[in-house]
DNA sequence: TATGAATGAGTTTTCATTCAT
DNA sequence: TATGAATGAAAACTCATTCAT
């Protein structure tokens, strides 16, 4: 199925719906449909904040209905949640190709991760909302799907993190990455601000309150690796 | 009883209502009754979640009329953010205090700090909230005075760290404090965890990805300050 | 009953919501409750002023949801503009069924307007309340579709005017209609008043201010007509 | 009390306010301030839609305290309405005093009556609002009240268009009175609409349906007048 | 599998009016 | 008389999710 396949079926005539809207047999299949609606997804959220994107908007845009939507994803946020695995996952891998062609300092580090997750401008959102909006109403079968996923994607990167900073004992990889996660969500919150208040903190007497992400981030990693120690 | 009597308050006994619904004409009662609304949702939000927490919850224990609160608060966002400068104003106050008493070295200031906002259920709390959900729906005007009265709050505060620790030169104290904001934000929210999550994160194999707020802000603190350096 | 049964509708009978609730899947069956809906709005209409009816009465009488109205209907003001255009267009047929038997004069023309509109309470009331009521929170699309519509009725009734009126021109049918509808508009809200206004204008001094709606609808447009003269 | 002193007792002392504040004991003071409100009233009114007008703008406006405006006026409602009594008695005298100023000729008096109550924008949108909105909800004794004063108004300006026009006879100047009423409420509100109504009015294929309130009124008193033929 | 019609819970805020002071 | 704090009713609409077809 092509693009220009899509959304030719508004209100045709049942036939030919039946030939477009081909029943998604193979896994593969499956699998490719899944990721289409990702994409789509990814493709509305780089154009509107999460609280204004409806399921509605993702299902018209990728030309399905919307109960075809619930067959792929249980809920809105868990689609959202795959995304972040995946920017999430890129991200990672990313870095770890990076960790791995040298042995890094922590300047050297803190310059790398605050610079690319600074331009992941999707992966950072994502992160600001993880907790408090996409993690609220998920039941534990979905959770638990969700973490552990998260667990595996965290593991090399921890352990990219060990071999690649000559500082790092076994456990602070991980460490680590607890501390920029949390780093990474709050400095996301405090800067990703609705235009009301972009307007408000531009004023000069509070801009001091209102630090810039990439800067804070790389400066406070750079005080965290310098000054770093193990438990 | 005469025709003019009869009318008088429906649906409760006037008598009871006299006592809670007097009139509050001078500033300092006014004053008052605002502090008695915000005690009031205080009391509810240590019992409850925000999310579980309604305006009509909030006049209920406090015995007005709906539209009492809003003569005190222009909406219920409002009303929190008054909670958390209340919060963290009162924190503020401690800590300078026992700023005050010695020189203090990273690792005592880590302490103190990681271990008496811990304590602070409610402030933390609050800062958990604050960005994804008590300042999104904020019009200019309470923005604005919302974080003025959050610069008042943070500068001597800023000032008392420059102050106490040795490493601190100008400036630093209004720096650390920002790094300090973002991850009590990020730990906050990694941390609180409905009964959902919490059952799924207390599994072994995903337990290294759910730290313990006091225990991991302190050792991020602790580093942070170690290896503390001006831009 | 299995498992899979508990869930099903638990505040009211299934079998019962069945028949009312089914799916619409055919563009006729969603005509047809759209009709049902209107149908039920109008029964309920013929009991009680707008201004007392509210949607949860009408979706309680069609037996659905609150959201499956709002499939149907953009808004409450958008039901009563089609219940309107339902009306007026029905009583057009009817005059233009009638106008097309003879050749009129301005007498029989007045008396069959005013006469047959006394008798069409709903699309009356509707009139009186179209501009400063149903037309007043109407968004542009919804507002150009009701006009298009308002216009397409009104064409052929225009038409018809000019052809039964010998002393009617071109353009005289639809100039007709105009001051028609200024003259029912306000005579209707001159006229229908609720008890507390209707008891006060039953006072002899003031009826001279109270006309009868049919009465001086006739004698007005029998004076227009009379004297009518093209721009 | 002159304007400038009205607006000075913002949060000044108790003192200084019953200085200016001063109780308005004579009949003829009253009066005055009842007038200050109309006053400001109609200022305001002459600038917004009367569905933005809160009674708390009118007493800003005004510079008392909003129990004190319900010392003058028994409803919001009540006020407009005495607004629209003030202005329909001035167009009265207005026009009752050209008439006697010579004999008129159906052409003559439809372009007087047209031109000069389309000139008077705050009385045309009061006569539109009257029924629908300002009589709605009132009671008794304001409606008895009103339209008394309504009453001692006409009958002059019925007796004055009887005299003007020789094809008046006794009791016409009333039952075309009632007629013009009707035609400026009807026309008003097909009239005046809305910014997004006036938008898809503006449509040349519907603009046949949106009259001209002057040459709509003066083409159909012309017609009327010219017919015109006692019952 | 796909569809899309049906569901229905969920809640803040406004503002005319009153009445204790 | 004047004040202004207190009152509290009032209601439309959204949208994630389900499930009959």
């Amino acid at each position: 199925m092509t693009m220009g396949q899509i959304n030719q079926k508004t209100k045709s005539t049942r036939a030919a719906q039946q030939t477009l809207a081909r029943r998604m047999r193979s896994p593969e299949a499956k699998a490719r449909r899944r990721e289409h609606i990702l994409a789509e997804a990814s493709r509305i959220f780089s154009q509107r904040a999460y609280s204004d994107i409806r399921v509605q908007d993702i299902v018209a845009a990728t030309g399905l209905a919307k109960g075809t939507f619930y067959l792929y994803f249980p809920t809105k946020e868990a689609l959202f949640l795959a995304l972040l695995l995946e920017a999430l996952s890129s991200w990672f891998v990313m870095i770890q190709n990076q960790l791995k062609t040298q042995s890094w300092t922590p300047a050297q580090l803190s310059y790398l991760l605050a610079h690319s997750i600074h331009n992941q401008d999707q992966l950072r959102q994502l992160l600001g909302l993880m907790h408090n909006v996409l993690e609220a109403s998920l039941d534990a079968e979905s959770a638990l799907c969700f973490k552990q996923e998260l667990a595996v994607l965290m593991m090399p990167m921890a352990a990219a993190l060990e071999t690649a900073l000559p500082a790092f004992g076994p456990g602070d990889g991980g460490r680590f990455l607890l501390k920029l996660h949390a780093l990474v969500v709050g400095l996301e919150q405090m800067t990703r601000t609705g235009p009301v208040l972009a307007e408000v903190m531009a004023r000069p007497e509070l801009s001091f309150m209102h630090p810039n992400f990439e800067g804070e981030l790389e400066h406070t990693l750079l005080c965290l690796l310098t000054g770093w120690r193990t438990f």
